[in-house]
DNA sequence: GCGCTCTACTAGCGCGCTCTAGTGCGAGTA
DNA sequence: TACTCGCACTAGAGCGCGCTAGTAGAGCGC
């Protein structure tokens, strides 16, 4: 490859573009687009010379022109938030199912320093056909607004009335489950530390409220105020060890907000000596890689994150191939995964 | 405003185009290109005009277009793992470090169905000037190839003779930080669980055998293979606790070949009652948000994401603004942090 | 009056591709 | 022979923008 033979860019490296493929095989430009197309419309040798030909030059479609020229992007774009283990399962799920439609997925993350409308900007700069929102935490003008000028779905987070597709997992049935397990384990006194103003966390919070009032156990209802975080299971740990000091026994099992939460109760019981499922019972919720963690495992409910995506990205293509379409919603549904933190109470 | 006014994309919603701005604002399509460039060559007075036309008739500037009429992209891809803590962190660096340089950044994901030689050809496909890979498993030979297409930075994985830019950090420095920490706390036996084949753990072994002949301690060396998970600090924990009642006592310190690794070592041994620091000292490396996982920290030994994400970023643009420019090398300094997992060992 | 410069703006080509409307040609049919 | 038909292929417009070369007009000195 002698120099200037094909257009230079800016780091003086050649870009080989259809003409070049098409002057090298002796064909004309149309042709080779074709070829790549995979249309009907070659024969099978032309094919496979243009091919070769192009893979020796080292030729790539410019997807960039490519999509001007179609005028349709063909691109799914995702917003996510950096630092979610959550999301980057849903990411692996959008992937091939994207493919397997024939989108391209162009992912934009959320950080600290980037706020979710700026990394949303950046997607529909690049001709996004539809916006896929992981958790969003957005206010809902702004999701109802984008929803209105494009299409838009938005994963775990349900803002009602706002124009988009919703997809999240039926949070009262997974905390149901979870409680209906305790419950048969012969736990009464079951606390829920909750996740703030987290996504789904309100949903779980009133589930917790009405399967203890099912089991007739609403004298025994408690709910700590927490994050999604660690640390808020840490400060939860903390605060009911000094209470069975002051004299209040602890509860026999404790329901987290999601399982970076359960963790960190874990971490702070266990340190404490309370050993887990022994003197306690933990259950969280989401079944993320923390999951395993424990050497005995968490009892956690499982979020379907593969289900979760294939429904984002066959709602916002169904919308895209069929604009009349109006925005659905998803529920998937979650499910409990006994591992070894959860066991029969105490006996007293 | 009307159907038909503008063009009409696949979503069946309206996509307005500098045309449309020009003719409303009653002027060229050139001038507002120079607005939205924030050229000179417009008075104030268009120049607002024109941006407040833009915005009521929601204009956004098509970067496919931009980038295939300018000829460049101005776009950093970036290939990432997803599900890798440390990469997050990595993403959070570049978003501003790209922005302030004038560069778009592009993310890429491989996944355990998208493999990373899939996840960079979008990105090139995308016409991203250069490539910035994170931790990359890669072969050699792919790497080399794809540094000599195009500008490529690999951060965390270091391949000789690669035609590419590599940031990682000084491990040997951060094991040596560690050890010496461990023996001035008096620590003989020091036990490191390794990283297999995973980014930096050749360096990370080497580095803890010198460190054990450096203080004369050659006779305890003893390096465990493992691997970056907590699993197999799980069942390091286990190999240790099962040789213990076999009569061999437990070595007094572990140095974990990452902070997954630590925290597995650690749930395993405190469920088994070890108390931790009082009875085995551990140090991880990395200073992922798991660190604070543990009520009273994890020592450990921080990778400075941001910087690395700097000099990866930096190093791409420099060489795509002067070509003649050779890949460089940047190592960045790590530094021990110490919280509540070490302390002085036991009495015997 | 002339040429000159400076500011504010415009005309129009081309980036690399897709896609419609063709052309040329050999085989099949009347 | 004259015609259609289908296949393999091509010409060329146009996607939305950036950018170079240009123009028109105001202001200035001489």
């Amino acid at each position: 490859m002698s120099e200037g033979e094909f257009t230079v860019d800016a780091s003086g490296k050649q870009r080989p573009t259809m003409a070049d493929v098409a002057e090298k095989a002796g064909v004309s430009r149309a042709l080779v687009s074709i070829v790549f197309r995979n249309q009907p419309g070659a024969s099978e040798e032309t094919r496979q010379r243009v091919l070769r030909v192009a893979d020796e030059i080292g030729y790539r479609p410019d997807s960039a022109a490519r999509l001007l020229a179609r005028g349709r992007s063909r691109t799914l774009g995702v917003m996510f938030t950096v630092q979610q283990t959550f999301h980057t399962n849903l990411i692996e799920g959008i992937y091939p199912e994207a493919e397997r439609l024939g989108y391209e997925v162009l992912l934009s993350g959320a950080t600290s320093g980037r706020s979710e409308e700026k990394a949303v900007e950046a997607l529909l700069s690049h001709r996004c056909e539809a916006v896929i929102l992981l958790g969003s935490f957005a206010e809902p003008d702004f999701l109802d607004e984008l929803g209105r000028r494009t299409v838009a779905v938005s994963v775990s987070r349900r803002v009602p009335h706002a124009h988009v597709d919703f997809v999240h997992s039926a949070e009262a049935k997974g905390v149901r489950q979870a409680m209906d397990h305790l419950v048969e384990l012969g736990h009464r006194t079951i606390v829920h530390i909750d996740g703030g103003r987290g996504p789904g966390s309100a949903e779980r919070r009133r589930a917790y409220r009405a399967a203890m009032r099912r089991h007739g156990l609403e004298a025994e209802e408690r709910v700590i105020p927490g994050e999604h975080t660690e640390q808020s299971g840490i400060e939860t740990g903390r605060l009911l060890l000094t209470e069975r000091e002051e004299g209040r026994p602890l509860p026999t099992a404790v329901l987290a907000g999601n399982d970076r939460s359960a963790m960190g109760l874990l971490m702070s019981l266990t340190r404490a000596g309370v050993e887990v499922p022994r003197d306690m019972s933990v259950v969280g919720y989401d079944d993320s890689h923390l999951s395993h963690l424990m050497p005995i495992g968490l009892t956690t409910v499982r979020q379907d994150a593969g289900l979760m995506a294939e429904h984002a990205v066959r709602y916002a293509v169904e919308r895209l191939e069929d604009p009349q379409r109006e925005p659905r919603e998803a529920v998937v549904e979650p499910k409990l995964v006994v591992r070894g933190t959860s066991g029969p109470p105490p006996k007293r």
